[in-house]
DNA sequence: TTAAAACTTGACACCTGAGTCAGGTTTCAA
DNA sequence: TTGAAACCTGACTCAGGTGTCAAGTTTTAA
């Protein structure tokens, strides 16, 4: 008998042991990251995504229980490709606007990069809400450790509310980056991180010199 | 004959010109704002819809080519109610700060009073990309021209980046919306919104007093 | 009053896709 | 070498959904 995992329902699930079975379901899982991509999570078929992975049906049913579940791995499987590209582009920054804006990009690219992967994630909101709600707290988290970071050695004020700060940041990337990075398929010219540096370090009601 | 709309394909869809007629396919839009919202776009079967509405299936197509054309519907709708609203709530006041907090007030209110509306807007991005993006286009160029005025009469800096604001203010809120209007289920506390409006105000980099 | 226009019906033809299963193949340890 | 564990197969079942159509009912207007 190969491990099994019972999920809730006694659905029989294997884990691979073998190296064979190991890239059987690698190949599953990043077929579906392109078919899912490609058609959205109802527009995909099983049946395509196993013909693109090269295999049966069936051995689709021997990794998964179903459908979503692949497609639930493949939310969490880019919460963790966004934040490590994004932690990695900070690295050894201890400025928190230069992080701001080093961190921007990282993320404009990374969604970029695994376009597909973001859509999906995106998707979630539908097909699978609580992986949806999960990778934004997730990624808050961290958000709100780094500004919290920010406060504690003076770089930012105080007075700031930490909680309100990271869901503007956070909100205000997203729907950006979706306008550059998924709309509009290009990235945003340098002169737009300094608009959005600005906005963000400055905000609204900023009486600036005239020149 | 009655008046037949050719959109693109030339399946016979008609328009209604007498009462019942209207009525019918009123009740269609309701049943299917109603039924969109609870499942889903793919999750929604054209016999719910009618089921719900208390017609019989082939009535829908006579009022519609497809399931699709009603959910497009069901996001323009949606657009048109929430800049009534918005538009409403700001009536005759001229600052701009206090027109930042009713705005937002007035849309948090809007997206709760109509969950489902806001639901099928936001799937709209996997179903009819197209509405999606027109919807953020026309909302945020209403946006842009309260932005505007406000820069024109000495409220807001001349150095401010209006397409900018507009991203950081409109993705912003969408986020806090879906936090706590739709995620939550709640509303923003008073000391939310100041926290918010400040953080709008001011920005991220505000040295305030320490108190 | 009456016939044409407008509207409505619901059974049904047709299709698609998820998930199953009994049986075959490959791998590996002893 | 061999047999048992692991892995893989793909035809098939079954549920359900879309869009159609020929025939009925209601309304309108002359």
């Amino acid at each position: 008998m190969t491990a099994t995992n019972s999920k809730s329902t006694n659905k029989s699930v294997t884990t691979p042991v073998t190296k064979r079975g190991m890239e059987t379901r690698q190949a599953i899982v990043r077929a579906a990251e392109e078919v899912f991509g490609e058609h959205g999570f109802d527009g995909a078929s099983v049946s395509e995504i196993t013909r693109t992975a090269g295999v049966a049906q069936g051995t689709f049913y021997v990794y998964f229980p179903d459908k979503k579940a692949v497609f639930t791995e493949l939310v969490h499987h880019l919460n963790g490709t966004l934040r490590r590209e994004i932690a990695a582009s900070l690295d050894g920054v201890m400025d928190r606007l230069a992080m701001e804006r080093l961190g921007l990009r990282a993320f404009f690219e990374s969604i970029r990069r695994h376009r597909a992967l973001y859509q999906i994630m995106r998707e979630a909101e539908f097909v699978d809400p609580d992986a949806y709600a999960w990778h934004y707290e997730t990624l808050g988290a961290a958000y709100r450790r780094g500004i919290e970071a920010a406060v504690a050695d003076g770089q930012l004020s105080a007075d700031l509310d930490v909680e309100t700060a990271v869901d503007v940041l956070m909100g205000a990337a997203e729907f950006i980056g979706w306008k550059y990075s998924i709309r509009g398929g290009g990235e945003p010219t340098d002169e737009q991180y300094d608009h959005f540096l600005g906005f963000f370090s400055r905000g609204l009601m900023y009486q600036g010199d005239a020149t």
